[in-house]
DNA sequence: GTAATACTGTCGTCCAGACGACAATTGAAA
DNA sequence: TTTCAATTGTCGTCTGGACGACAGTATTAC
């Protein structure tokens, strides 16, 4: 088996995740509540009312909508230090997304009503949280034009592509994406079926511009595969 | 010809708006700077470098992606008081949106150097700016699942229902949407080819769902058309 | 007022990929 | 270790809608 560790030298280089010095924990600890959480719970659901916002301690949390018809997008991963649970609209007092812990959590609930003393607490955090939107905004925007431009194949490329710069983790001559991943979970995360997620993937295996490794995608040359998916 | 003006109601009661005081004028004049622009100019375009944010102070500024195939998906108009152009990922220092005048415009334009002090001028800004960028994630997370879910007559009326929120006058016993859109320009906001919108729109005239007025989309009643597009 | 451009309406063709189905393989739980 | 559940792989069918084309209508520029 090949040990493979997150690059804690691109962490570091993140200057958008919030971290709770002593302070900030002491002042707001009346408020604060730690939550614990196991694979698979959810931290909140869709139409549930918004009481907190969270920061992720420890853990991957999934954030993810699901339509009417039971169709599930993938629109986020927050990892340590990262927020989400804001308001997203003034007009209702309801999620509209879920979040669900990907492995065991811990998360840091804040009650909606201490987010003007939070945000004004640190001369950071603001900053933080607007930098941590704003790349949110536009990696959806990144799926949603996707979406209307790119076969599935293209749109898969393109994720392996953002997943690389995210967590991957040099290894021999290549690259592995540090995330494991099932051919559903992707789908979700293209807006594909996920028969035609096996497809292209294995077409990309095919090709040689991917391979597993302990249930990761190894890209072996990624100067090749980020020519893929582009205009000659 | 029927004079509709936007309910000034529905605008004053947005407290995400950012406006300017005196004070803040004063303090931030040497770095302002207010372009005035004529319909379909650009603020900026696409992989221009990021060298200011912006707020418009007079008219409509369409924010829209453009793909590599020359295919358009508009994400956003920004109205008065709505702040775009702001850093969008901290590994590029290129805007990867344009910005497009609908209208004749004004907009404010501050030096993105000045972003820090900007938000710490004044104990609401920092929270406006989220709400406003929340907003958008939503928005943008709504149209994405559309795209997954829904079929194109399904989408635009989605996307009428999502306008009438924002643009919706009353008249009669309907609604007005205030907002004028070519078929061409709807087709990019829902990701589908311009014919598709044509004949989805002509499919809501027949079965009397909409009806035009003044170049606007006028929804004889609008209790009939939330129903639509919906699981019953 | 006229000419050019942009927009809307309509039609037929074609195909990417969703869908349903089922078998094979892998992983998790007892 | 065995059983069950989840995941992956494969296949054939069908269709929504993109695409190209062109005509009719409305708007804009001069």
């Amino acid at each position: 088996m090949v040990e493979v560790r997150m690059s804690t030298e691109s962490i570091s280089k993140n200057k958008s995740l919030i971290t709770l010095d002593k302070d900030m924990l002491q002042r707001f600890k009346p408020y604060i509540t730690i939550n614990t959480l196991c694979k698979g719970n959810f931290v909140f659901q869709a139409s549930t009312p918004k009481k907190c916002f969270y920061i992720v301690l420890k853990g991957r949390v999934k954030l993810f909508r699901v339509s009417e018809i039971g169709r599930e997008i993938t629109q986020w991963f927050c990892f340590p230090g990262e927020i989400f649970g804001l308001a997203e609209s003034p007009e209702t007092n309801q999620h509209s997304i879920f979040a669900q812990c990907c492995e065991p959590c811990e998360v840091i609930a804040i009650p909606l009503n201490q987010f003007n003393n939070f945000i004004q607490s640190s001369p950071d955090v603001a900053l933080k949280i607007i930098e941590q939107l704003s790349v949110r905004l536009k990696i959806v925007g990144d799926t949603l034009l996707d979406f209307t431009s790119d076969d599935v194949k293209t749109r898969l490329v393109k994720l392996l592509k953002r997943l690389n710069k995210r967590f991957g983790v040099t290894h021999n001559d290549g690259v592995i994406i540090n995330i494991v991943l099932t051919h559903k979970e992707i789908s979700d995360m293209i807006g594909a079926c996920r028969q035609s997620v096996t497809t292209a993937l294995g077409e990309l295996k095919a090709e040689g511009n991917i391979s597993l490794i302990d249930n990761r995608f190894f890209i072996p040359s990624v100067e090749k595969f980020e020519k893929l998916g582009t205009m000659p």
